[in-house]
DNA sequence: CCCAATTCTTAATCTATATTAAGAGTCTTT
DNA sequence: AAAGACTCTTAATATAGATTAAGAATTGGG
């Protein structure tokens, strides 16, 4: 099993013990899952929270006229999962998709449940992983209610340098909230400059 | 002190015993806060997590234009506080302003890091506390870059019933990412059918 | 209770972004 | 290598929302 990036990560918050170590890693699940895979369905209750070993993907909405919108996309160390539905168990109203071919670690509720209750570190460590989520997510509200989509589209370049040259513009366009050809737009504005 | 409804606040994720209670208690500070007052201003450092007892604030960020953008309400038994300076300890980039006359209870960093650490069910609670936060900011984003202003005004009536009457159509039309121009323009709509 | 400040509305004009459609370019799969 | 499916771009037209300005209504502080 791909261990060390995850163990890498937690460490990164606050380092994790032999113990916690093997009790975090006998409650994780490896699936090595296929591009355009979906690991979470509109309806389906989100069972676990998802780790990305390898790989890429999106999590987004699709609404009452086909159209998706990207909510949140997720590579290597990064984290994807429909907290709300995972929290609630009720149906969630997002899909969960990969866009390459991937490598996830997954640990379902019970399991998280139980290392809360029995080891309270992680406790600590997802309230801090959700705390820098949160942050994140705060200044990507603020964004949307002040910036015009040009500026969108330079913050997300410059948050996720990474990911601009490995998803398509059609990903970047839902993900900012523009449509591709008006990103397109954006784009051949911000060259001829 | 006003310590009741924060020490009720907290029974509804894990109920605290009467040590952690004390624990708490005795590291909050009340403040009174007159109309107008900002509890946090652009360039400091946010010191606490604010809790409120009775009042309203408002969260919100000034662009290079003058504009003011809401990113946040808080009235009873409401959290507010910039999460991100809090944590960081660098400069905020926001305000925190009473919209009404209003009453707190404010916990600082320090003391926040000592419950955290001798008392790990506050690990816990304001794990779950933001958990429930980032959900609901999760919702804002898909609706701010899926839906229009007038679905996107109609929700706020829907998630704020009690705030819609309690606060300006400045400060609403500020929160969804309008001119207060275009949303008189969309209540006519909307009242007018 | 009054004055000043703020708030709400309306309307005209302007701008950012959406929609539709079409064609060229680029991956995938066979 | 060809076929088909995506992707990106361009352009014309349409629409959502911004801006400016002005007047009416409401509110709050003294």
């Amino acid at each position: 099993m791909h261990t060390e990036s995850i163990l890498k990560h937690f460490s990164h918050f606050i380092p994790l013990n032999k113990d916690e170590e093997q009790a975090l890693i006998s409650r994780l699940k490896e699936r090595k899952i296929k591009r355009r895979q979906f690991i979470l369905n509109e309806g389906d209750i989100c069972k676990y929270y998802t780790f990305v070993v390898e790989g890429c993907f999106k999590m987004n909405k699709v609404d009452t006229n086909g159209q998706e919108h990207n909510l949140q996309f997720a590579t290597e160390d990064g984290w994807i999962s429909d907290i709300g539905s995972f929290h609630s168990e009720e149906p969630s109203e997002l899909y969960i998709e990969a866009l390459e071919q991937s490598v996830i670690l997954q640990i379902a509720k019970p399991d998280l449940l139980y290392l809360y209750t029995n080891y309270s570190k992680f406790d600590r460590s997802f309230r801090v992983l959700i705390e820098n989520a949160f942050v994140h997510l705060q200044k990507r509200v603020l964004q949307n209610i002040s910036a015009p989509a040009e500026a969108r589209y330079l913050d997300f370049l410059k948050n996720y340098p990474d990911l601009f040259n490995r998803i398509s513009n059609v990903q970047i366009a839902s993900y900012i909230g523009v449509t591709p050809e008006f990103l397109s737009k954006i784009r051949k504005t911000i060259s001829t400059r």
